[in-house]
DNA sequence: TTAATAGTGTCTTTCAGACAATATTAT
DNA sequence: ATAATATTGTCTGAAAGACACTATTAA
């Protein structure tokens, strides 16, 4: 192709060694109240028998679409169908550091993915196994998927604060409780239960009532939950802002 | 090298074409009151004549150092000479739909870089001309860089709120007022000068007097104005929030 | 003298957070 | 009955925003 051919040659070829893009993904969930992320056990070297977070090459699509496929090759699920289709899937950062990856020069595209608890992934595609982890087991990761992942968790901490992410976490319909307890796992802190309600509430466009309740009280008693569902909002105003942890903001 | 071919070998080739990656900086500045972005003036085909954002492809060096080496290159100023040691540089996000530049698959890695006032750039590299112009009048870019460029400016909007970058667009020594400037050129809206003092002075770390004052008032009278400069806060809290525009949260 | 502007004071409203109170339900 | 939990009420202090005021300086 002679326009190719025009574009490599106005360069030093020596100059751009071949690069790979990659997209990897840090797919997050919660389950039984404990913050997950989806990873896969690597089949061959590097890092063999490692732990590393899903991705692969991206194919003739957009990045968008690359990190959506190789996350429903790993759950086993296709986009628009079952709870995928309410996942919510946005760009974190590009990692893209010589040396990153031993065998050649590789720039991944890192995706951010929020998903309703979903069942235990099959392995796909190359990956010897894949599963749900705890975040804080998560360590020791293949290449520089420890950085990735704590970059991926710093960023959903923070849009919890100002945007409904939360919700991207329960199913269609959910209580307030459950909702409180997306931000427990998230932040590590649990919020006031009193206060984090009437929040929730006071904010425009959050959450909306559906007018129905759970079909009994909690396991050990209580009342009946109002059930709601996702608003409209796409930030929230005011904010849910964080205890400030004095040491994190110099 | 037996290690790539592995690597390689061990995926269709045909599958992933050959993907070049780029880095593209939308570096902002204030002068005179007024927000300013750094624009190159392409030389050749494709969108020859047009204006587009500097950028280059990546070598043998990190992402980072990619986009602090173009910025150098369009500004005539080596990284840490000069005012571009204050220089702050963040990664934006990356864009790689396919046909977004019409000779061959192209990733690029966008970069947001924040300067005090700098001279008028020379020309650089394969550019034409480079030169600071308003972000009103930044329309009509090559490729996808009006794209980038919103959404450049909708992070440098974001970050004014809860970060000191401010900072990053004024010297060394600074008034209030300068200050003030700068959250009016980029969010283009005057604050409230009375309460934007008394707030910036309340954050803890924004701002730290250098106990010097202006040598003279304003050019067209009032007191001298006392000087600071930036203090070690990395984040501001409380926050400078915008006023919220009801329609941009729904 | 006049106008402009730095910096401060004051008041109102909103909101976060602590804590208490009430109502409902499983065991 | 007892314990757990949803939901609501009340109070305090922090903070935002409107507005007024004083002091200082260039022209």
């Amino acid at each position: 192709m002679s326009a190719e051919r025009d574009f490599l040659d106005s360069y030093d070829p020596t100059a751009f060694p071949p690069v790979a893009v990659t997209v990897d993904v840090v797919a997050l969930t919660v389950r039984g109240g404990v913050l997950h992320v989806l990873l896969v056990e690597r089949g061959g070297p590097p890092f063999a028998d490692r732990w590393a977070l899903p991705g692969g090459f991206v194919r003739e699509e957009t990045l968008d679409a690359a990190a959506m496929r190789e996350l429903a090759e790993e759950t086993g699920l296709r986009p628009g169908e079952g709870p995928l289709g309410a996942l919510h899937l946005e760009q974190l950062a590009t990692y893209g550091d010589p040396g990153r990856d031993p065998r050649m020069r590789v720039v991944s595209v890192a995706y951010l993915a929020f998903a309703p608890s979903l069942p235990d992934p099959r392995a796909g595609g190359d990956a010897a196994g894949a599963a749900w982890v705890p975040v804080d087991r998560a360590v020791g990761l293949a290449f520089d998927h420890d950085a990735i992942l704590a970059d991926g968790l710093e960023r959903a901490r923070a849009k919890l604060e100002y945007t409904p992410l939360a919700t991207a976490f329960v199913p269609g319909e959910f209580t307030i409780a459950e909702l409180r307890a997306v931000y427990a796992a998230v932040w590590g802190e649990e919020p006031h239960a009193g206060n984090f309600h009437r929040k929730v509430l006071s904010v425009p466009g959050f959450v909306e009532s559906t007018g129905e309740t759970t079909g009994r009280g909690g396991e050990r008693g209580g009342p009946r939950s109002r059930l709601y569902r996702s608003g409209d909002a796409r930030l929230l105003h005011p904010a849910l802002l964080r205890p400030a942890r004095e040491d994190s903001v110099r």
